[in-house]
Parts: structure tokens; C-alpha cells; sequence
DNA sequence: GGCGTGATTTCATTGAATGGAACGAAGGAG
DNA sequence: CTCCTTCGTTCCATTCAATGAAATCACGCC
């Protein structure tokens, strides 16, 4: 009966990596954390049969999970992968005593950023009740013109990306303030002074951060550290030392690990 | 000049999927989390040419980074997209402020770890000074059958795995203790009931590990909490109604999240 | 039953992936 | 200085792993 047989398969390889597609079904999940199949294969544009053989693949290999109700997440052998990071749970595992020491005696939030190219990355964040609301989760991305430790890296990043960064809208959202280079550069030569940022929000809580770099050895900061509180509540003046005095702390546990 | 022109590829496509040969080249990483070239395509198993344009390909997507050496380390971005896994940072986001009440009551470490198959994944570990050397890292993997969080996850798990795991070898390492298959079936039928598990080794130094479930709703538990200490400086008797507490705090605040 | 949605399977087609060989650079020994 | 080894990199002919349109299966839902 198998008359005529149209082929099958009429249109072959795209032409495209299959790294890529890969990575582009990882990075499809965001601040919603399991999608279906379909999903999936609209948010990765791929194909449904490409998108299903290589979530099924990354299934079998562990990076992704399949829930109860068949869609995909996460899996966990990424943690186990991602945390041999040296500039993540490496680091982290450095800072985490000092930034509860930190945590503990100021009662307020905890941050810990390094820089990833033109914005910053969360690695690690001690949160405290009562304290405000903290936009950021850890593994997420920070813009560096307008956080604590987003300036605290920014002021000591390379000039070509300070530049970058300058030619860029400086508009904070989204409160509107507007900012001028000058302005902003003026303000990084201020933390470059002082060894410390001072920045507020007022969206979606008037929040105020005081960041500080972490050095891992001479030459600039691989960190920075902030405590991040409702404005009002403590005085900056207050945070400062306490935030400088454990920043310089992590960063000689740091030396002493690199040793 | 091109004489006869012996043809330069000779063998082609091995017969591996690429996927597969790339999550060889992340998972080459262990405790050295740097590594050359040569050493990455020895671990991996592949080609260095192979080697070579894989991990440049990674480094691209930002799953490694090279070091100023040019050695290759685990990227940020794999611990970006890491921190979306339900299981492992979502289910962390939820019970580290209760993991750090318990850090602070205790002075002890803290432990919240998954089960992965026939193993523990450590999700997360807040460290006490003086408490004894915790042999795990975040991200690490514990044997369900020696572990505190381990026994708790086996006394939880399907039949079958337990089947499987009690045929194996259950000897205690490094310390040589023997245990039958029916010494540890009491002991899982035990922490059934009890609702906690209490397991000590002597190796590096002597520990004992106070562990509780945590269930994210109705069904076998999800995780499960611990408290180490070194063996002799709290009684396992006063830990235990904190752990039980804590834990039940944070299956109730899982269940509030998943709501 | 008919219809829509989503997951899965099939399979002819082909370009992405492959790896032996060759090369350049750096370092060490003699 | 030369020889030798080691490591990273480039080259490129070969081919199989990857591809995706179409068909099929599996559920709900009206």
C-alpha cells in the first residue's frame, strides 16, 4: 500500500550549532522556572522535534528535570557543575562567614556581586525581614550604573567599559531620574576615593545600599559587597565602616585561599 | 609541490552525540577547577582538536571562562542559569533565613541537601567555626547510607531504590564499620518513625549529624535539614526538637510558595 | 463524535562535526 | 646554540549525527 512516499524529511540541517540550540533551550527559562514542551520550543525558536530531542538529551544528562505534570526545569546537576565556578560558589564559599558576621550585626540585607562583562551577576544574598525589598535574586543580573555593587565595579572596571557604559542611557528606571555622564563620573571618582558607593532607589522601596570593593590580591576588585537597607532606617554613615571593615576582611581570606 | 596530497581528515564523525561530549568536557572539572587543554581532553576522553573547539564553543556561550593563563574554569553563566533549578536554589531561597535561625540557635553547621537518584546533592551549608570539618561542599554529592540528610532521604525513598542501595556495599568508609542490610533497614524503619535521624562518624574527626525531613506538601519529603556537631559537644537529644521544628517551618513555608 | 492542542514518532536529507596530520611557540636539557 | 618535548592551534576531506515537515498518537473539551 505504501503508494507514491512523499519523503520525509525534505528540509535538513539548519545550519546552526547544536551548542548553541542547546544553551538556548537552558536559557529559555526565566522568572517562570518550568515550561512545557511547546513553550520551550517558541521561547528557544526551535522546531518541537528539535526542541524535544535536545531537552530530552539535556534530561538524560541532568540539566534539565522533568516535572510530575512532564514539563521541564532546572536540574540539579547544573548546581553541581555550576558550583565548582571559581568566581561564584568559589568565592562565595570564602565570603559567606564574614557576610553573616555582617548580616548579623547590622540586621539588614547582604549582597555579593562580581562583574560578567557589562552588568553584574548576584552571587550570593543574606536577606533580612523587615529590611525592604530586595529587586535581585542570586544568579541574576544587576545593572552597574544604578546598584551599590553595580558602581563599586563599574568604578574600577576597565576605562573602555567605564566609557561603554557612559555612551549608554544613564536613565534610572524606573524612577526617570536622569543622570549625565559627568555626573556619573563625578560620582565614580568620588568611590574610587572613598572605597566606598553610597546609592539609593525609591522604586519599588526607597532603599539605600552602601557597597564596598573586594580585592583578590593587588590590582582591581574580583567583588563587591553591600548592605542594602530602607532608607531612613540606618544611617549610611553607620553602615560604612562596618561594610569596609568585612569587605578588607573577605578580601585577605581571599588572598590567604588563593596562597 | 602537492604531490600525491594524502587527504588530511581521515576519520570522521565518531558516532557521539555532541551534547554528550560537551557535558563530558563540564563535568572534567572536580576538585582542580582549572584546567589546560591538554589536561580537559585527557578527562574529557576526546580529541584536542575536538577539545579545543568544544571548550572555545562554551567559553563562548559563557559555560567556561579562561583564566589569565588560558586554563579553562567553570563560567558564571552556568551558575546563572543553575540558580533557576526548583530544586536546588529555589528550594533554597525558601529555607535559608529559617537554616540561619537555626545556625544561630545552634552555633553549629546547618545542612539542607536533595536526593538525586541513589545519591544526596548538598544544596546549600552555612558553616560554624569550631564546629568540626564538614566534609561536603555545596553542589557535592553524599552517599545516602553514611549521612544524616542521606539516611533521612533513603528512610523516604521508593522500595525499590532502597532495595537497590541496601544490596550494596554498606560498609562505613574510611572507618571499615560493617553494617548488614538488616541493621540499616531497622535503622530507616526508625527514622520513619521518629521523624528524625541521628548518625555520627568517627573519620576525619567525630561527628554527629542530626537530620529531619522537609516536605513541600502531602508525599515523601523533598529535602532534608541537618545539624553537625562534633560528637560530645551537644547531646543529639537537645538538637532534635530544633531540627524537627525548623524543618516543619519550612515545609509549611514551601507549601505557602508553591500555593 | 468531532475538534483542538500538545507530545511524540518517522525518515530521507545534508551540513555540522570530526580528528589525523602538520605547524608554531615556548620551555628545558645537554 | 641545537635538539627535543609539550602544548595550543590550524587545516580540511570525510561522513554520520542532527534535522524538521509530515504523520501519528494522546488527551481534554464542547
Amino acid at each position: 500500500m505504501d503508494a507514491a512516499g512523499q519523503p520525509r524529511g525534505r528540509r535538513p540541517a539548519h545550519g546552526e550549532p547544536v551548542l548553541d540550540r542547546a544553551f538556548r533551550i537552558l536559557t529559555a527559562f526565566g522568572p517562570d522556572r518550568s515550561l512545557s514542551l511547546s513553550a520551550l520550543s517558541v521561547r528557544a525558536a526551535l522546531p518541537k522535534p528539535t526542541a524535544l530531542r535536545l531537552a530530552r538529551k539535556l534530561a538524560e544528562l541532568g540539566a534539565l528535570e522533568r516535572t510530575r505534570g512532564g514539563d521541564y526545569v532546572i536540574g540539579l546537576r547544573l548546581l553541581e557543575i555550576a558550583s565548582l565556578a571559581p568566581r561564584g560558589h568559589g568565592l562565595r564559599a570564602t565570603a559567606l562567614p564574614y557576610m553573616e558576621d555582617l548580616h548579623l550585626a547590622t540586621g539588614q540585607h547582604v549582597l555579593l556581586a562580581v562583574r560578567d562583562g557589562g552588568e553584574a551577576i548576584l552571587v550570593e544574598r543574606l536577606s533580612a525581614r523587615g529590611a525592604g525589598r530586595v529587586m535581585y535574586r542570586v544568579g541574576g543580573r544587576l545593572p552597574l550604573h544604578s546598584t551599590g555593587v553595580g558602581l563599586v565595579l563599574l568604578a574600577h572596571a576597565p576605562a573602555a567599559l567605564q566609557d561603554e557604559i557612559l555612551g549608554q542611557d544613564l536613565t534610572l528606571r524606573p524612577e526617570n531620574i536622569v543622570r549625565t555622564p559627568r555626573e556619573l563620573r563625578a560620582q565614580l571618582a568620588g568611590i574610587r576615593r572613598d572605597g566606598v558607593a553610597v546609592a539609593a532607589r525609591t522604586w519599588p522601596e526607597p532603599v539605600t545600599s552602601v557597597a564596598a570593593p573586594i580585592r583578590g590580591g593587588p590590582g582591581s576588585p574580583v567583588a563587591a559587597l553591600s548592605v542594602v537597607t530602607r532608607t531612613g532606617q540606618v544611617e549610611p554613615a553607620v553602615l560604612r565602616p562596618a561594610v569596609v571593615a568585612v569587605a578588607r576582611a573577605i578580601s585577605r581570606a581571599l588572598a590567604d585561599a588563593t596562597r
